[in-house]
DNA sequence: TAGATGACTCACA
DNA sequence: ATGTGAGCCATCT
């Protein structure tokens, strides 16, 4: 199962970022929010999975963060074409999903 | 084995 | 806008 999360990391493209919901609902739950959270927080792999590119709901970095917090994290989505704001991205145009039908 | 916690999300007050 | 309650699964104690 968190194979599949650490799988769906991989498939984020550059320059998108993508929700524990996001995840949470390829697992198959959109509930399984939580254990997305926790699962990364394993990360065996950080180098290898970017979980950077992972951020709640409201496209805000998770305070807990590794790396270091938002600020690394921020560095890595920056250096992925991310601009972050105040600890946040814009999902409207980073978010991998449309929010909306309408591309 | 069972109980509690968590990098979450949504709804209601 | 802030706080509480419920819901799911995996991991830890």
């Amino acid at each position: 199962m968190k194979q599949k999360v650490y799988n769906y990391l991989l498939t984020i493209p550059k320059g998108r970022v993508v929700t524990y919901g996001q995840i949470a609902k390829a697992l198959g739950n959109e509930k399984l929010a939580r254990v997305v959270g926790n699962i990364l927080h394993q990360n065996p792999e950080p180098e290898k999975y970017p979980c950077y590119k992972v951020v709640n709901a409201k496209g805000e970095l998770s305070k807990a963060f590794a790396f270091g917090g938002m600020d690394g994290q921020k560095r890595r989505l920056e250096r992925d074409g991310i601009y972050v704001e105040n600890g946040k991205v814009d999902l409207q145009k980073y978010g991998m999903v449309c929010i909306s039908e309408n591309d």
